[in-house]
DNA sequence: TGTAGGCGTGAGAGCGCTCTCACAATCCCG
DNA sequence: CGGGATTGTGAGAGCGCTCTCACGCCTACA
């Protein structure tokens, strides 16, 4: 169609002959560089910049097998994605160890099912030294997916489907369950709970832990208490409503995410409870909501960043030493105590 | 370290001794397929389908010179990139176009000089066949340094500095002047603006719309009206607090972003003066924030998703026709008139 | 002084693929 | 029914790199 100039595209080859040497001793010099001579090694470097060489890539994975990038597979709605501060604080952690080991990182975002078959090939066809996965729904194949194939896998938040996977999460028993002590702690003993989808290993955790707190504290479990909903606000509300007319008597609330308090203390309002003199608050997540909300949130903060940064470690070091044993990682959670639960 | 149970890894040599033919007929098949008779496809495609054969990228990268893969580079900090739903919407669009013609969508956001580097070797190392670049700030050097390379590039957003690039943008100096066309033909006629950074096209573009439509309408440009802002709700406040103590008189506010609407709204409520009866508003983004504003505010739509597709469109060309001549396209917005503005 | 060992270097064999070219088989048209 | 065009297929030459191996040199030790 037109002019594309492309350079004469410096080779191995080229740089052998400018220096003198043969394309071993420069291949040697570019990479670790064991073995060579100073005088050498000076000599090939000062070709290499006069002549502006740039290894190619392709003509390397041939040989070596590797590609030093590595795939983070997100299978939500791109909308989902942007929108979610939890993303952001994950990449961020990521990117930190991948800068050093000098692995790029390629953002995966599969929307379709045909997306995911797209995927499946991109992975297969050698691309991608290693795959992290964020794995949010129970339902989802790619897990299983891609832990039986030979690519190494790290999965964000604990997969569903037992499958020999590494995997990085935070502590969302523990979290739930220091969530919940603290509200034994100041008195409380009418302890409801709002769920996440209980298909998500994130939302089962932390009913678990609400579920050993009162344990802990000799409260009874009370189904009734347990109020299913999808970490949005919107549920969140009827459901608090509902329980006020059906349980009046409840005096504190654990809810699974921020944005499931703020429904709840909408629905506190609306029924005219005061938070947290009738009614305590306990949430999880500790995002932006937390602090903005009126009263402030008591919330359990997560090291999201520190996730990112675990999932790269473990990877990297699957990459690099062709390690296949799968770890699991649990990160520890902090309670924020704020206005919500009398703090 | 461990076992690593790599496949034998199927090779086309291995499918064509299953099929019983060349490894230049098993080649046809699995590309275009021209010239290959029904019956030997058949045969081939059986043998891969046995041998669960997938074609090794960097074999065929080094002899195609093509890497199948384009990148998108956002040179901002990744809290940003993953809160503003206008890279979501531009992702979306990207991914439409690129889906089609198979080619995977690569990532990139540099946040650090020491990130810029990597990138550019990563560039420059075949990795990617061409990058779209979303460029929102003047200094930037990527966009002049990109188009110095010979990969092809597509910037987003009108590049500051005057680069032969293509680029796709959206009309922000038609939508400004439609805009404050808007509130002229509404009988305004002391129009203030609030102005983004102006050294971002985008803030400069808005700021020329507004001063053209003003001019069409005869009225007198004062610079007293033109607020210098930062896209953000805070300093908007401020701004406006101080025009309503200077010039008590204005009767209409053109603002180059929904946040900078909401700012002067709420430094419009602190002084008593009602929207849209005192003093009219009209900004521009139409985001769910107009939509949810006190009242809801008369903006200017972009096409963020058509941006992207455009996008991807122009380099797909670049890319597979090696075209490099330059283009640039510039889409239309839309006025959508709500309460702000007395529609 | 002889021999073992270490070090720096080069030769050469591929990695898995595409693509040009040559060749055989089939077709078409006068 | 013959000559040229068309079609399907295979042989083989690389693409640019890494890596093993062999070789010559220098040092160390008996």
């Amino acid at each position: 169609m037109s002019e594309f100039l492309a350079k004469p595209a410096m080779t191995l080859e080229a740089v052998a002959l400018e220096a003198g040497v043969s394309r071993a001793t420069v291949s040697r010099v570019v990479n670790g560089g064991n073995r060579v001579s100073p005088a050498t090694r000076a000599v090939v470097e000062g070709a290499i910049q006069r002549l502006g060489y740039t290894p190619n890539r392709a003509a390397r994975s041939l040989v070596t097998r590797r590609t030093d990038s590595v795939g983070l597979v997100i299978p939500e709605p791109t909308g989902h994605i942007f929108g979610d501060p939890f993303f952001a604080r994950l990449v961020r952690g990521i990117s930190d160890i991948l800068s050093h080991g000098d692995l790029q990182l390629v953002l995966l975002t599969p929307q379709s099912p045909s997306d995911v078959e797209r995927l499946a090939r991109y992975l297969t066809g050698g691309h991608l030294d290693g795959v992290l996965l964020v794995s949010l729904h129970g339902q989802d194949p790619l897990p299983a997916f891609l832990s039986a194939s030979t690519i190494p896998v790290v999965v964000g938040g604990r997969p569903t489907s037992g499958a020999e996977v590494s995997f990085v999460d935070v502590d969302n028993v523990g979290g739930a369950r220091s969530a919940v002590r603290h509200l034994v702690d100041r008195g409380r003993c009418r302890i409801a709970t709002l769920t996440g989808p209980l298909d998500m290993a994130v939302a089962a955790d932390r009913l678990e832990g609400y579920r050993l707190a009162l344990a802990d504290g000799g409260l009874p479990v009370d189904r009734g208490l347990e109020l299913s909903g999808d970490f949005d606000r919107e549920t969140a509300l009827q459901r608090t409503a509902d329980l006020l007319r059906r349980h009046p008597d409840v005096d504190a609330i654990f809810a699974a995410s921020d944005p499931m308090a703020v429904g709840a203390l909408q629905a506190l309002r609306a029924a005219g409870r005061s938070v947290p003199d009738d009614v305590a608050i306990v949430s999880f997540d500790d995002s932006a909501l937390a602090l903005s909300a009126e009263p402030p949130l008591s919330s359990i903060r997560q090291p999201i960043e520190e996730m990112g940064r675990e999932m790269a470690r473990l990877l990297t070091r699957m990459v690099t030493f062709r390690d296949r044993v799968a770890r699991r990682v649990i990160l520890a959670t902090e309670l924020v105590v704020r206005a919500s639960s009398g703090g």
